[in-house]
DNA sequence: ACCTGAACACCGTTCAAGT
DNA sequence: ACCTGAACACCGTTCAAGT
């Protein structure tokens, strides 16, 4: 067959696929993928031109609409919203483990990523926060978020194969599934940034 | 020439010629180290019997040997130790924001980075910090300064593009070194998680 | 022990040919 | 517009051969 009636491939369909793979397999390959679509490689380029990066920012878009949230709900307070735009984009990530080194390889240039940053400047901004502090605020908060999502994903089995060491102990002294730990000091790190900013916030306002 | 009375490679050099090239490319590639070295690409194999992933790994180590705390000053406070550590650690990989990406794909095993980890328990741990808190507190550390150090190596040029938008507008009011203003929010972050952490471990301690 | 060159099994991307 | 197969220029790794 040389030309389908009906297309045989769509953009969902691979970037769908293409996360499945990055989930299970930890890596992304066009001939794997190809295969498993049923399609030659060289017919992927048909629906996503860029080739692997622009399926890779696909993901990221993918995510991004799922995940991360654009507009605060009526009467939420800045640090509400901001509490859940940092929750919603950290579990989303941590739900994928294995895409976000391929993410932070490469340039952020989705739209509905972006849109999203957005959304939680502009409610800094109308909270008060002046230019440098709203900056500071994103920055920071990206920086937790993404750490947070790359810790998710890092074994601590390092740890239990170097037998006596502090940090062993505490390991086997919390047994809980790792994730738990992972978010717990995320959300313990979130509300400690939280305070920090509000507090700077009051020490340059003007009004 | 098949075998010189004195070795045209070692290690170290390997692994110092591997930083740089990602330094200045973005990326490592071994026929192209190799050509960098004068050598056949399979010469690299004597040196780094793990290959591409051992040098990678060899690079962390050296990073970290030059850049992580290891041992507290005599009087520091664990306050004092742990702002160095995060400091130290998250200028060293800021100097080379080209390999952190490559340092996330792949698990920490070098023994000069896991005895930081753990010198920072220790610390910790002295300190009066239970085995759950401290676990929190190394790794919403190491959460920050990963997602801080991703973030130095992030180009804001995606959002001068994007014309009107608050961020864009907060980006062009605060002109400055796009490093400046990474480095400023950390200090804030770090702050801010200090804090979070003191109050913590107030909260649930015995004595 | 250390270097070489050839060989192996891959990559991602491009493109003419076909409907 | 959409799929194919061949071609291109790469990868990283292994290994026998040589000193």
């Amino acid at each position: 067959m040389v030309r389908p009636t009906t297309p045989l491939l769509s953009r969902d369909q691979i970037l769908r696929a293409a996360l499945q793979q990055i989930d299970e397999t930890g890596t992304l390959g066009l001939p794997r993928l190809a295969k498993h679509l049923g399609v030659g490689t060289s017919s992927l380029y048909h629906h996503v031109k860029g080739g692997r990066e622009e399926i890779i920012e696909g993901i990221r878009g993918v995510l991004s609409v799922e995940g991360m949230a654009t507009d605060p709900h009526p009467g939420e307070t800045w640090r509400e919203f901001t509490r859940r735009w940092a929750i919603g984009y950290r579990a989303t990530y941590a739900a994928h483990p294995n895409v976000v080194p391929l993410l932070t390889a490469q340039t952020v240039t989705h739209p509905a990523t972006l849109d999203s940053y957005e959304a939680l400047a502009e409610v800094l901004h109308d909270a008060g926060f002046s230019d440098a502090e709203l900056l500071d605020a994103v920055t920071v908060l990206d920086s937790l978020v993404l750490g947070s999502a790359l810790d998710a994903d890092a074994p601590e089995e390092v740890w239990a194969e170097r037998g006596d060491s502090s940090l062993a102990r505490a390991i086997r002294a919390t047994r809980e599934r790792p994730g738990d730990r992972s978010e717990r000091s995320f959300l313990l790190g979130l509300e400690s940034l939280l305070t920090g900013l509000e507090h700077r916030r009051g020490s340059s306002r003007v009004e």
